[in-house]
RNA sequence: GCUCAAGUGGCGGAAUUGGUAGACGCGCCGGAUUCAAAAUCCGGUUCUUCGGAGUGCGGGUUCGAUUCCCGCCUUGAGUACCA
């Protein structure tokens, strides 16, 4: 009998998926285990091998907590609403819902075919409605809710309404719109409904306002920050500018602080943690209020106008000489002088031009305007100039700075620029040449009240003094913004919105979900409309409270529904949250479930969402924690970001030259060799020649006419033209030059390889010894990103076909450290192919069962036990590539051993089945089980099997081992010193000198100095 | 620029409360088996002038450093005029 992983493995995954083998209960005497990768978004190229490494180590962690008595919680879905569907749909009028349904087919029988023991029946899809009538519901309540900063956390929006009207906004705490108007009760009570709303709306989590936002007018969409990379989208790299546009946008800045926070609590990594600190961008100083000066010499400015900064250096008052406004700023246009107008709008003019990419590239240019303003320093009530420029952001912040050239290196580059004063407010600093920053290492000077202080101390008392004159106050400030929550798209979550009077209003939770409606195309409308304008029915009856005709609309008691639809990351906020009850029609998961679950024990998924989804989502929770609707306000207590597994690209060189003389130029010419099937699909190949600076596709056509047969499957290419690099050459091509393996060849070995290559010159194959032209050839391999486009994708498929998904589940562990980048190389999967094959042998010979009840030998138990510790440790480190070679070890030596006792080869199953699963249950069952593997016992260690009686001490001479002496392990230090100064090596490497010194650490090592 | 991570054979990588550097696998070399090949098995494989040297480079601490400290270099990731 051999092992035959296609029949084994077909046999137990339609086994597990018959009996429910991981199937999770919601109640259980065991203790919960929660399991979760990031679900993906199902795309139509389907996966490829980089794609399982996260759910391959997360299904080992499943099993092995099954193993350990747990009740598991280890579930998958899709997050399939998304761009590509739609853009798919575009060009060929396919509903998207029917590409991924098909997605998810092939994606599910792929993930089938490795072998995961996912409970499938908790499946979610964020594009079902019975799922997104969820995402809908969690929107209602953000909408129905305000953050009340005193008690820090959400509240119901009627707790703030009755406080309106009963004491107006005065003393509310809340996290809002800047410049909401105060009012009183009386007020309150006298406002229409309408602007009551509109007032509400600054206060809601989420809300719709006219906001400053990133469009992509090649998407036709807007973008959160997170989707945009340098400027240019994430997805399909457009430029991206910034516009006012009405859209819904999450308040999530109000949870900065506790995003914050949580970070202490969650075991996460570093990186990540630093990744969401910066994102975050908490900074500690004061807003100070600057009056502008009414009037100075000719000029007057009519109104009171006050500009606030915010600045983290307060302590620094005193070395303001100008003040910088952004370009954008409300107030450049009205203190502006009559003198200063003209150039002051044109700068704010040439701005705006440049689109948001060109002023990040170019920062090194200083420019500006005065705007002719003063504004008045709060403590000498010397006029100081406003000025205007660019390197102040309208988006952070206020808007404004008080400039200190002398502490501020921006500051001092536009103050040497426009020739303004540099006054310097450092003890014992020179600020002639650039600015001082390094706050720690002085005292502030020429300050009045804050000479002689250091940075703490004059920051404390700034902020003082400013207090007493009601001019500032000390101020957190954060870089997080509210995350914009409406996109221009079709294949997304319809918002549970209509519209009565311009003011959105909530549909009742009973009426969800809110369907996606039919539309003839997934493109804007003409009118600039996002698809959703296509529908015909799309419009709210509140009477019968359905979806009726637009044609209808009456805005009595039919109104427009919203035509956006919700971003990409609405759905996978919460998801986790649903697994837990995933087929509960009545609430988005019952109280017991979430109660039992409460949190993710272990969440494995790439470090790419640190800023998206993996911030998103926690803000969605602390929201639900706070409305009662969770239990706890993290939901992942442990989070690992798996590495990505990298393509290997071939590049490929080619230079035949013949050296007419020395004089002469080598005429240089290129050979390629391409598969037929390469060929054939030529014109959806995408890759670029970088040395001719032209697609591969319009390369190759160019040359058709020089193609010629090389054999039934590939084809040759013969032309003078330079030497040219290419990711797209089929790899079948390299593969052909791989059986001379050049690459681990020394040039010598590569050179005489060469000459008995098989060639085609034009018209017959011939052996390039024959050819007399001077033959250099380079290959040469790269990694990088493993894309469809790049030509470097391996299928799993195959590689479940050709070695079994043990294999690849064991490779892809063995790889290297789970964390880590690291390249894909379909070779060595030999190795532990191999290993498996050896494995089988240990228990099946050729006349069937080799396992006896002999006793096991004190070698295998001591194999054995020392396997159980390594492995456990391993998988509780998250080490599993480590692990595959204990289990090489294991089996090599109990191989040698001769091992054939159940004692041993029995559990050493259960060891083996969270990496190899088939094969385990395969061996299991021969062994007479008829119970499956999943939930057996973990082996117990037991070190008294490891005891040894002797040690192997390596004998070091300063140092640096030399040779290894067999002592027994009850020796202590003198008895040790005694042999191995007697030792003739120990002679032979003093060579007479007396050592000064001998160190013993009995157990360890001997060294001695001399 | 700032922040974080990482640099070990031909390759993926192993080893840290400081104690035998290169486990395990790939590849390569040699051998067995075979008419031959595949598969399988056995042996070797850091470099070396055979003294030794050696974990990116230069210092330091130590009896002893891949591991700790200081200063550099390189690569990757994130972020970027954040006041």
């Amino acid at each position: 009998m051999t092992y035959n992983f296609n029949e084994i493995e077909a046999k137990w995954q339609k086994y597990w998926a018959e009996n429910q083998t991981f199937k999770a209960d919601n109640k259980s005497e065991k203790p919960k285990f929660y399991v979760l990768d990031m679900f993906p978004y199902p795309s139509g190229a389907g996966l490829h091998v980089g794609h399982p490494l996260g759910y391959i180590a997360s299904d080992i962690y499943a099993r092995y907590k099954r193993h350990q008595g747990f009740n598991v919680l280890h579930p998958q879905g899709y997050d399939s609403f998304g761009l590509p569907a739609e853009q798919y749909a575009i060009q060929t009028g396919q509903h998207p819902a029917l590409t991924t349904e098909e997605n998810i087919k092939t994606y599910r029988r792929q993930l089938d075919q490795i072998g995961f023991s996912f409970d499938w029946s908790r499946e979610v899809r964020t594009s079902d409605p019975s799922y997104y009538k969820w995402t809908q519901w969690i929107f209602i309540q953000l909408f129905e809710s305000w953050y009340n900063n005193d008690t820090n956390k959400a509240e119901s929006i009627e707790t703030l309404i009755a406080v309106f009207a009963s004491e107006g906004n005065s003393k509310v705490n809340a996290v809002c719109d800047d410049a909401i108007a105060p009012f009183s009760a009386e007020d309150w009570n006298n406002y229409t409904s309408k602007e009551q709303q509109e007032i509400l709306l600054k206060y809601r989590l989420t809300y719709l306002a006219e906001t400053e936002v990133n469009w992509c007018p090649a998407l036709g969409t807007v973008l959160a920050n997170d989707e945009i990379i340098n400027g240019v989208s994430e997805r399909g790299g457009h430029p991206v500018i910034r516009k006012k546009m009405t859209q819904w946008s999450m308040r999530i800045s109000a949870y900065a602080e506790r995003l914050l926070q949580g970070l202490d609590k969650i075991d996460w990594t570093d990186s990540l943690k630093e990744s969401q600190r910066n994102w975050i961008g908490k900074s500690v100083g004061a807003s100070v209020s600057f009056n502008v000066i009414k009037s100075v010499s000719s000029v007057a400015v009519e109104t009171a106008y006050k500009i606030d900064v915010f600045t983290t250096r307060p302590d620094t008052i005193f070395g303001v000489s100008f003040m910088t406004l952004a370009p954008e700023h409300e107030l450049v246009s009205k203190i502006t002088t009559e003198a200063q107008k003209a150039e002051v709008e044109a700068y704010v003019l040439a701005t705006a031009k440049r689109s948001e990419r060109d002023r990040m590239a170019d920062v090194k240019t200083i420019s500006g305007a005065f705007t002719g303003a003063y504004a008045e320093h709060p403590f000498t009530k010397q006029p100081i100039p406003v000025w205007i420029g660019d390197y102040v952001l309208a988006g952070y912040g206020t808007g404004a700075v008080m400039s200190v050239p002398c502490g501020d290196q921006r500051d001092y580059d536009f103050a040497k620029h426009f020739n303004i004063e540099i006054p310097n407010i450092f003890e014992g600093v020179d600020v002639s040449k650039e600015a001082f920053s390094d706050k720690d290492k002085t005292f502030i000077a020429n300050s009045d009240f804050l000479n002689g202080l250091n940075y703490k101390e004059a920051t404390k008392k700034a902020i003082e003094e400013l207090e007493k004159l009601g001019q500032g106050e000390g101020k957190t400030n954060y870089r997080l913004r509210d995350a914009v929550f409406s996109r221009q798209r079709y294949w997304g979550e319809p918002f549970p919105v209509y519209y009565v009077d311009g003011m959105p209003q909530m549909i009742a939770a009973e009426h969800l979900p809110i369907k996606l409606p039919e539309v003839e195309k997934y493109l804007p409308t003409e009118t600039g409309e996002p698809p959703l304008g296509n529908a015909t029915v799309w419009a709210w009856c509140t009477e019968t409270n359905q979806v009726v005709s637009n044609s209808k609309i009456n805005n009595t008691t039919i109104h427009p529904l919203e035509l956006n639809t919700m971003p990409g990351w609405a759905g996978s906020s919460w998801y986790f949250n649903r697994y837990m009850d995933s087929s509960n029609t009545e609430e988005f998961a019952s109280k017991e479930a979430l109660n039992y679950w409460k949190d993710v024990d272990l969440y494995i998924g790439g470090s790419e969402h640190a800023t998206g989804h993996l911030l998103y989502s926690r803000f969605w929770q602390k929201f639900l924690f706070d409305k009662g609707l969770v239990p706890v306000d993290e939901y992942a207590k442990k989070l690992i970001n798996q590495g990505m597994i990298l393509g290997e690209s071939a590049f490929l060189y080619i230079i035949e030259g013949r050296l007419t003389n020395e004089t002469e130029d080598v005429s240089a010419f290129c050979q390629i060799i391409i598969s037929k099937e390469f060929y054939s699909n030529l014109e959806k190949k995408e890759g670029y020649i970088e040395e001719l600076g032209e697609p591969l596709a319009k390369f190759l056509d160019k040359e058709l006419g020089v193609f010629q047969e090389f054999n039934k499957n590939y084809i040759y290419l013969k032309k003078s033209f330079k030497a040219f690099k290419t990711s797209n050459i089929d790899v079948s091509y390299v593969n052909i030059h791989n059986e001379l393996d050049l690459l681990s060849l020394s040039e010598d070995k590569r050179y005489e390889r060469l000459q008995n290559a098989h060639f085609f010159d034009g018209n017959n194959v011939i052996q390039n010894k024959d050819i007399s032209f001077e033959t250099r050839i380079k290959v040469s391999r790269e990694v990088e990103k493993m894309s469809k486009s790049k030509y470097n994708v391996v299928n799993p498929d195959q590689i479940c076909e050709e070695y079994g998904a043990d294999s690849l589940r064991l490779y892809e562990m063995f790889l290297g450290p789970l964390e880590q980048y690291k390249p894909w190389n379909t070779a060595g999967i030999t190795g532990v192919h191999g290993f498996l094959k050896k494995l089988w042998k240990l228990y099946v010979g050729e006349n069937g069962l080799l396992v006896n009840d002999a006793e096991p030998s004190k070698d295998s138990l001591k194999t054995f036990h020392k396997t159980i510790k390594k492995v456990q440790e391993d998988i509780e480190n998250f080490s599993f590539n480590t692990s595959v070679s204990t289990f090489m070890i294991a089996v090599n030596e109990l191989t040698a051993q001769k091992c054939t006792s159940k004692d041993i080869l029995e559990p050493l199953l259960i060891l083996l089945s969270p990496y190899a699963p088939h094969i385990a249950e395969e061996l299991w069952h021969q062994l007479g089980y008829n119970e499956s593997i999943a939930t057996a016992a973990f082996p117990e260690f037991d070190a008294s099997h490891l005891v040894e009686s002797s040690k192997n001490y390596p004998i070091s001479f300063n140092g640096k081992m030399r040779f290894t002496l067999e002592l027994p392990m009850d020796f202590d230090a003198k008895q040790i010193e005694e042999v191995v100064m007697a030792h003739e090596k120990t002679k032979e490497q003093l060579a007479g000198r007396t050592p000064k010194k001998v160190i013993i650490v009995p157990g360890k090592i001997v060294n001695i100095v001399g």
